[in-house]
DNA sequence: ATTTAGCACTCGTTAGATCTGAGTGCTAAC
DNA sequence: GTTAGCACTCAGATCTAACGAGTGCTAAAT
């Protein structure tokens, strides 16, 4: 349906236009030495390939941009594989090299270097660890009335809040209770833990601790209060402040609003599937961000899906080398995690 | 030196000009309905203010605005303390009535609720542990190689990082590393864990345990990997986008930049002695902050000031409810505080 | 049948010119 | 000491003209 020509000279225009961001008109690709033609040969191509609708005109006299459908022609089918320069990899590398000793970390650091490298703002749904299995619980009395409870899981993470100490329960009763939720929960899937404490752990309670009830309350309020609201974390948002489409500021201060909410964001960013991800203009389920597009990707620890990497920019966006940083960036966390906490360091 | 009638122009022309962002004219005074001279005259008093600094002139036709020395006497001789709205106290009072278990969650919480108030940029300084006290050590095997580090501090902080197993130290020798560790760092503040490691624990390490290299590198790299950088969160930063006076994408550029470098604003707003500091204009230390004010405020843990609590403006800024605010909310946060874990909550 | 040169036309951008009005500073009268 | 009156200033809005990058179309060349 499109010709070679044709198909090459979107490519120009899409590749001109994510340059320069200014409309590429047909002089400046017929001067391109890969390209053979007259000015007049290639205003026809363009002209059908606006009627087929992967370009557009921002007025009559300017040069073309691409459309959406031209954006998103140009990721499925013409996006070569990007070559990650030599400093690209180098800083990525960084990263996993350097000795980490927590999580959390490396996944900040993720999306600092991931705005680095693309100048885009970068987005980083920390690891869920809904799925991930206790590992140890201990409960460690502050004072008279108050006490911390800290949940460790096998990948390492460290869960924590304070609970309030009945006066009920002597130190005595905290100790049992401890070990008994150690030896009915270890290796039980976190989400599980509610359940788990209904059926088991509420009988062996009853049986062994005096104040049933308050026991029974104080347990729940120790292992039931997870986080589960996931990590967000953000580098380089004033990266867009730099992009021309963001120049005038009442087109970023809806886009800044909404990066402020985890939630909304959270929406954004996950893919449908694991894997990568990408969403060209109109595609974004939310309408303040019809000039950006969104590019995201999986990462997982040990081979489970955890979390989502990615970055926010305008829909003029370096894809080729995004989408190669954000696969780089994305594989190398995955290995890194699970390095972390499987093989050892 | 400043007569009363001239001290109240000021006051009008910095209320007027906070309001309304535009340049004062000496009309729109004289037609306040408690200012009874002429326009003829407020022009005079606006020659002599002006003479001395305290107000400016954008260009010869237009009104006039405030200096920074005129700011600076506002906030120094002027100001009437600010009534705290129902609406403003009540929404503080959520923050702390909420059934709280995570400090962070209270200092994060924070940050939304002061911007939301404000509407400008808020930024807390979370509360350091530098000076928290040790209550307890806990090392956690994940598996062979590879071991969770707990440290829990009175003031109900947990700190924790992975740590390297070396092969040479089982399961025992953890136990008796972790005994020691309890017995005598409990209770030593967090910046003395280095030379008290190295006074009293080391010896008892080459005592007790075989392999006593690894024995002190591997207690070392447990106990002292303290993330003593301090902790920074932000909330609505996106308010300053629709603050008039950064209308032009330039000026928030640089703005934004900083304010994503959790070391420069950390400098910006720590106070030089506790309680309240008030930065306006070229008094920031910063030079891309001449447009803006900050107010800062400490807040404390039982007693000793752990953290900092502030918002970043424009010069033109709402300076008396601003305050008011930022004291209300820096005496709750230090109060809720202490109660979650002095006197319990 | 393609490709290209030529040319009239479009329309956003820029620069200059003019107008307007808010607000001042000064002088002279109250 | 206060105020009315008035000439003056200057940013901002509105208009116009010139410019030029780029198009679409037609007719000639390949």
């Amino acid at each position: 349906m499109l010709t070679d020509r044709q198909l090459y000279i979107l490519q120009a225009i899409i590749d001109g236009y994510i340059h320069s961001a200014e409309p590429v008109g047909s002089r400046s690709i017929s001067k391109r030495k890969d390209i053979h033609y007259s000015p007049a040969t290639i205003r026809n191509d363009m002209a059908d390939l606006e009627e087929m609708g992967f370009l557009e005109k921002p007025h009559s006299s300017a040069g073309r941009i691409p459309s959406e459908k031209g954006y998103r022609h140009y990721v499925d089918h013409l996006l070569l594989p990007h070559r990650l320069s030599k400093k690209e990899i180098e800083n990525m590398e960084t990263l996993f090299l350097k000795d980490v000793s927590q999580v959390e970390q490396v996944v900040k650091q993720s999306a600092t270097i991931l705005s680095e490298l693309t100048s885009y703002a970068s987005i980083v749904l920390g690891p869920e660890i809904f799925e991930s299995k206790l590992k140890q619980v201990q409960i460690i009395p502050l004072n008279v009335h108050t006490a911390v409870a800290i949940l460790v899981t096998d990948t390492g993470h460290v869960e924590n809040h304070t609970v309030t100490l009945p006066d009920s329960l002597d130190s005595s009763d905290i100790e049992k209770i401890t070990n008994i939720l150690n030896e009915k929960l270890e290796g039980e899937a976190l989400f599980h833990l509610q359940e788990k404490m209904e059926k088991e752990v509420a009988g062996l309670l009853k049986r062994h601790v005096k104040s049933y009830q308050d026991a029974l309350y104080f347990t729940e309020e120790a292992l039931l209060q997870n986080s589960n609201q996931e990590k967000v974390f953000y580098g380089g948002k004033s990266n867009l402040l730099f992009q021309p489409e963001f120049k005038d500021i009442e087109k970023v201060r809806t886009i800044f609003e909404l990066l402020e909410e985890d939630h909304t964001v959270h929406k954004l960013l996950k893919p449908e599937q694991d894997g990568l991800m990408i969403r060209i203009g109109q595609e974004n389920t939310n309408e303040a961000f019809v000039d950006c597009s969104i590019i995201s990707a999986s990462y997982s620890f040990n081979g489970k899906p955890v979390g989502t990497i990615g970055i926010v920019g305008p829909t003029r966006m370096e894809y080729r080398r995004v989408i190669g940083i954000i696969e780089h960036l994305s594989n190398g966390l995955s290995e890194a995690l699970t390095n972390l906490y499987i093989k050892g360091s």
